[in-house]
DNA sequence: AATTTATACATAGATCAATGATGTATTAAT
DNA sequence: ATTAATACATCATTGATCTATGTATAAATT
C-alpha cells in the first residue's frame, strides 16, 4: 500500500480519537495500539508520533504528565478541554472525507457529470 | 478540511477509476467531474492533475490522443492493457486504507488492544 | 553472563505528492 | 469590449511523514 502517503492528514486525528477513547496513552503505547488495532497495516513510526504528539501539546490540544516506571520515564498524553471539542470537529471532518473518496472510487451504474 | 494533506495518494486512482468507467477522458474534463461527483468537495487542481496524468503516462498506465476542437487541442486519456490490469490493484488497496482508518476512527464499545 | 529484543523517549534531514503561482491561447458569455 | 470559461503546461514551495540516528532501561533469550 501507498500508506506514506494516504496516511497523510490523519494521523492527528487517529491520536486524538485514542485518547478520547482511552483517557490516557503514551507515545510508545499508541504506536502498538494503532499497530493492534489495524491488524499491522497501519505503523506508526515514532519520527511521525513524537512531533506529531509535541504539536498537539504546543497547540493547547493535549496535556502530559511525566511518570517514572523504575527509572524509564513516561509522557502520558490526554486531551484538554480544547482538544476535546476539537476532536469532535477532527473526527467528523475525516469521515466526511472517507466517504467522499469512497464515493469517488465506488462503482456507480449511473453518471454523475 | 485538511483535504491538501488527506487527498495525497488517492489522485491517481481516482484518475484511473474515471477512466475506466468513462473509457476515455481529457484533463479539465477530469477536473470537472471530479468536482461535481464530489459535490465541490474535491477540486483536482491543474497543477496536480497535469503532472500525474504525464506521470501515468510515462508509467505506461494511460495513452493519448490528441484531437482538435477549433483550433484548441484537447489530450484524451485512456487506460492501457497495462493501467486496466493497475486499476484493480490500486481500487482494492485504496478500499482497504479507507476501511483500515475508519475502523481506527471509529468508536467502540471494546478494546482492541 | 552475555547478547538480543522490547520498551521508551527524542530530533534532524530527506522525501515526494499536492498546491500556488504563473503562463499561453481559444471560445463563449455578458 | 470585457470577462469568464475552457484547456493545456511547468516550476518553486509546502508540509506531514519517514528514515536514520541517538540515548537509555528492562526483559528475554542463548
Amino acid at each position: 500500500m501507498n500508506q506514506k502517503e494516504l496516511l497523510k492528514g490523519t494521523l492527528n486525528t487517529i491520536i486524538l480519537r485514542l485518547l478520547s477513547e482511552r483517557g490516557r496513552m503514551y507515545g510508545y503505547e499508541i504506536t502498538q495500539c494503532v499497530k493492534n488495532m489495524s491488524d499491522g497495516k497501519v505503523m506508526v513510526k515514532e519520527g511521525s508520533l513524537y512531533p506529531a504528539l509535541h504539536k498537539l501539546e504546543a497547540d493547547g490540544h493535549v496535556s502530559v504528565e511525566e511518570e517514572y516506571i523504575g527509572k524509564r520515564v513516561r509522557r502520558y498524553y490526554k486531551l484538554t478541554e480544547k482538544g476535546k471539542s476539537h476532536v469532535e470537529l477532527a473526527l467528523t471532518e475525516l469521515h466526511q472525507f472517507l466517504d467522499t473518496i469512497r464515493n469517488l472510487i465506488s462503482t456507480k451504474p449511473w453518471q454523475t457529470a
